[in-house]
RNA sequence: GGAGGUAUAGCUCAGUUGGUUAGAGUGCUUGCUUGACAUGCAAGAGGUCACUGGUUCGAACCCAGUUAUCUCCACCA
């Protein structure tokens, strides 16, 4: 990559962007150095589940990720970014399943759990491998060399030391205890694996028998009848006045014939409903709770497919759905339902299959939350681990704060297998770090690894340290943990941050990472969430393919704030697109200009006035966008530079330079040419976080220092307040704005730019528009020649042989006077009158308000002053030239 | 039930601690084969910054309330 390269004619992303890549990865450039002593910055990725590939939301996180990674490796900090995948177990599971089923017509039952599992690991070779495939073509500069598995040796490590650690300090427990259960996966889910979905039903109303008397009932009300097979009581409130007199009674269950009593228990609300509960506690977390206060006994009704076990007398083997339906049509028939109301309600569904969960009692595993939680509230509290934007830590707090214990197992084969080991012969359980052949307190060998896996976020929750070698003290964790920043999206606050925020304190001490910086959603073009079943999902594949990676990690990083979702459109594409072909051409267009084989930025007393200018502007932007940067203003960033490179450089110095460029071998046009690669390579090293291959591809094209042979290590720039000219940019910027003035009556008279005519330019700042400027009125403003004068005697100037353009630091006199429709000057003179006699008076006001005078600060104030004077001034020259017109 | 987001040009969105005449992209209108680029250049039209009140010399921005819309959490049988 030394030698300079010529830059086709056309902007085609796919001819270089993987070249690039692979040169990148051979040079090594993504590996750090971990003896370099500088300032660690490190990230780990959010691993991408193996359940398939990448979506427009992992290509969204992963640009955020490397435009920070590239911009502080090339800011000098030892910089690492762990890349790998998660094995997702539930997930994964599902998919594998679902395929042998399609394919195969089996089971993970007809294939055993080993078969199943050999299964499950190809899977995960084909789609690890494509995920990094796609990683590599978005350009994302993760060390290889330290790809991890969720599911690795190193992270299992870590999990079982986790696991033991946290169950020797008592914060993991077994329990028979009511969980969410999902009858399709055949599985424990936690808390937040669980989504709620509006869904309409019924109420039912039911009466109860009261046991010993005839005609006596207790009405209740379900939208579950099936489980009454579990009742073990009926509950009022223990002041309803209403039903108080059925306390102690015993009622017969309808079709069960089971007796069960009517207790007192305050979470029943009087008033609400028929004021009298069915008790079920083995599946109701609330009914669990009330038997649980009145020691009722925990009847189970349903089998783990949701199929109604032998409690059910005769719907047994009938599914939930389908005993429902019996059993409502039996107790109508029966006379015991009172009435069917229509009822909506939020019914919880299984995240990965969204079949309806059932709260059931369970033997389970779970984690201890209360003392996990308290440190990790109080690191968000005193800003340890801080987010960004700041409004999502209300959000971690507030869960945190409200969070129950964490059910970790889960009934699947895929994933880490509980470390629990039970006895055959005399039943103790060991929890160990390593597997146990024989029983510690029997001596005898017949024993048995819990059949469970645990909860695929338990895992995850290590990922900070377990990918840096953790339990082990290892070099790559003393010196990248803790890491620095957590790039993600809100949705998994909960599920991973969180776990990360307390395991990371318990396990290390050390909170994982100082900054979660949270990004929004991708949604399609109507703003609807990108999902399989609607169809609208977008490849970021074939995004690439079509406009090349930068134009996407372009489009995906501008054009939005951090946390909130983004629109992705072809529009968006082709702007960015566009972006970077405008820059692909500027580049063509400084190369093919340049004799000189190194850059080296000229003494100022070489530079023209539009060099100190664009020199100027040019730190201004550095300022900003590092400023910008810092602050994770990833988006604010990009459009300063995108403004900086179109608007100012290509539309403005560009130009400006082409007198220049056509003499050559003078030593303006050597100042010239230095001056535009220098400014094109900052832009280049300002915009190689965000597009990192074009600028690549330019860079290597232009003459660059050998110790910076890779734009992706060179430095990146910094403010140099050498760099500014704050008389130059004044006085640049009265020309752009006389051009600008003079294209604009121009324009309005419709006068071709092929038409040349004099410029006459009354001016109280001849400085400003000395000589060296007046090619750029020839070149930018149709001149044919340029005069220039602090006053113009009528006689040079007469009243009716030019048009006069008014700006703030000159008069412009073109002689267009055959062009000009006398009505339409009056009437655009005095539509100028009427604004100036306007913004005057306002400014008139400001300025007569004492307090504003008093209060304001002087540099505002004193601005309004001078906006005045300009004014005043210009309304002058407008009702002259309107005088002159009649 | 609780919490949060959003409301700015026809559309999609920026607007960094309150301070010139509120910006960009796209679309629209007009003109241009300008020696890098028509994936372009030049010019233009287009806004009651959702509404009401408050704070302030000054509000798109801060505060309170209202309306609309989205999301998250909890979930009464």
């Amino acid at each position: 990559m030394n030698q300079p390269i010529e830059l086709p004619k056309t902007y085609n992303p796919s001819e270089f962007e993987d070249r690039i890549y692979q040169n990148w990865c051979e040079k090594g450039y993504f590996t750090p150095d971990v003896t370099n002593n500088a300032e660690h910055f490190s990230v780990v990725i959010p691993p991408p589940n193996v359940t398939g590939q990448l979506h427009m939301g992992h290509a969204l996180d992963e640009t955020l990720q490397d435009i920070l990674v590239r911009y502080k490796r090339m800011q000098g900090y030892n910089t690492l970014w762990v890349p790998g995948t998660d094995h997702a177990g539930i997930a994964t599971q599902i998919k594998v399943e679902e395929r042998l089923r399609v394919e195969e017509g089996l089971t993970r039952y007809d294939l055993g759990r080993e078969k199943f599992l050999e299964r499950v690991w190809q899977w995960k070779d084909k789609y690890e491998a494509r995920i990094t495939g796609q990683l590599k073509k978005l350009g994302a500069s993760c060390d290889w060399t330290r790809q991890r598995f969720t599911f690795d040796e190193g992270c299992s490590k870590a999990v079982r030391e986790v696991f033991v650690n946290l169950y020797e300090k008592g914060l993991i427990y077994r329990g028979n205890r009511i969980i969410n259960w999902c009858p399709h996966c055949i599985t424990a889910l936690s808390d937040a694996e669980v989504e709620y979905s509006e869904q309409s039903g019924f109420f039912w109303h039911i009466r109860y028998p009261v046991k010993g008397s005839a005609d006596e009932y207790v009405e209740v009300a379900t939208t579950r009848p099936e489980t009454m097979f579990g009742d073990t009581a009926v509950a009022v409130n223990p002041n309803d006045a209403e039903h108080a007199h059925l306390i102690g009674k015993t009622l017969i269950l309808p079709m069960v014939g089971r007796e069960i009593p009517v207790i007192a228990d305050e979470y029943v609300e009087i008033g609400f409903g028929t004021g009298c509960v069915k008790i079920t506690p083995a599946h109701d977390p609330n009914d669990f709770l009330v038997g649980q206060r009145h020691g009722l006994p925990i009847i189970k009704v349903l089998n783990d497919d949701a199929t109604v076990n032998a409690y059910g007398g005769k719907y047994e083997g009938m599914d939930r759905y389908e005993a429902r339906r019996a059993l409502v049509a039996d107790l109508e028939a029966e006379g015991y339902l009172v009435k069917t109301v229509p009822h909506t309600h939020n019914v919880g569904t299984c995240y990965r299959c969204h079949t309806t969960v059932e709260p059931i009692t369970s033997d389970q595993w779970f984690v201890k939350m209360e003392p996990l939680a308290k440190p990790a509230l109080e690191v968000v509290r005193d800003g340890r681990v801080k987010f960004e934007p700041e409004r999502f830590s209300k959000i971690y707090i507030n869960w945190m704060e409200n969070v129950h214990d964490w059910c970790i197992s889960r009934q699947l084969w895929w994933g880490h297998r509980i470390p629990a080991f039970y006895c055959r012969s005399c039943g103790e359980m060991t929890v160990s770090r390593d597997d146990i052949t024989v029983c510690p307190k029997c001596g005898s060998n017949k024993m048995e690894q819990d059949s469970d896996v645990l909860d695929t976020w338990f895992s995850s929750a290590l990922w900070p340290f377990s990918t840096l070698g953790w339990p082990e003290k290892t070099v790559d964790l003393a010196k990248y943990y803790p890491t620095s920043v957590l790039v993600t999206g809100y949705d998994i606050i909960f599920f991973w941050v969180a776990r990360m925020i307390f395991s990371g304190l318990e396990q290390t001490g050390k909170e994982p990472f100082h900054t979660v910086f949270i990004h929004g959603l991708v949604r399609d073009a109507q703003g609807r969430k990108m999902s399989k079943s609607l169809g609208n999902g977008i490849d970021p594949l074939e995004v690439i393919e079509q406009y090349g990676a930068d134009a996407l990690r372009f489009a995906l990083s501008t054009g939005n704030s951090p946390g909130n979702d983004m629109r992705f459109s072809d529009e968006k594409m082709e702007a960015a697109r566009n972006f970077a072909n405008k820059l692909w051409n500027a580049a063509r267009f400084v190369r093919m200009n340049l004799t000189i084989e190194k850059v080296k930025l000229p003494a100022s007393s070489e530079l023209a006035a539009e060099d100190r200018w664009i020199l100027s502007e040019y730190n201004k932007t550095v300022k900003s966008v590092v400023s910008a940067l810092d602050n994770f203003e990833v988006g604010v960033a990009l459009s300063a530079i995108y403004d900086f490179t179109w608007d100012i450089f290509c539309d403005w110095y560009i130009e400006l330079t082409k007198s220049r460029l056509a003499e050559k071998g003078t030593g303006e046009n050597l100042a010239a040419q230095n001056v535009l690669c220098y400014v094109l390579t900052g832009i280049l090293k300002l915009l190689h976080p965000f597009m990192p291959f074009i600028t690549e591809e330019i860079y290597q094209a232009l003459p660059h220092d050998s110790q910076e042979e890779s734009i992706m290590i060179s430095s990146y720039p910094s403010e140099d307040q050498g760099l500014d000219y704050p008389v130059e940019s004044l006085q640049i910027s009265r020309v752009i704005a006389a051009i600008k003035a003079i294209r604009m009556r121009r324009n309005e008279m419709n006068v071709l730019p092929s038409r040349k005519a004099k410029v006459y330019l009354e001016t109280k700042y001849p400085d400003s528009f000395g000589t060296a400027t007046h090619p750029f009125f020839c070149r930018l403003a149709s001149a044919s020649e340029v005069i220039v004068s602090d006053h113009f005697t009528p006689d040079i100037i007469s009243a009716d042989d030019a048009v006069q353009i008014i700006t703030d630091s000159a008069t412009v006199y073109l002689p267009l006077s055959d062009l000009v429709d006398t009505e339409k000057e009056r009437a655009r003179l005095t539509a100028e009158e009427e604004r100036l006699v306007s913004e005057i008076s306002r400014v008139n006001a400001k300025l007569a308000n004492e307090s504003f005078v008093a209060k304001a600060p002087a540099a505002v104030v004193e601005a309004e002053r001078t906006k005045l004077a300009r004014y005043t001034e210009n309304l002058d020259g407008v009702r002259t030239a309107l005088a002159k017109l009649k």
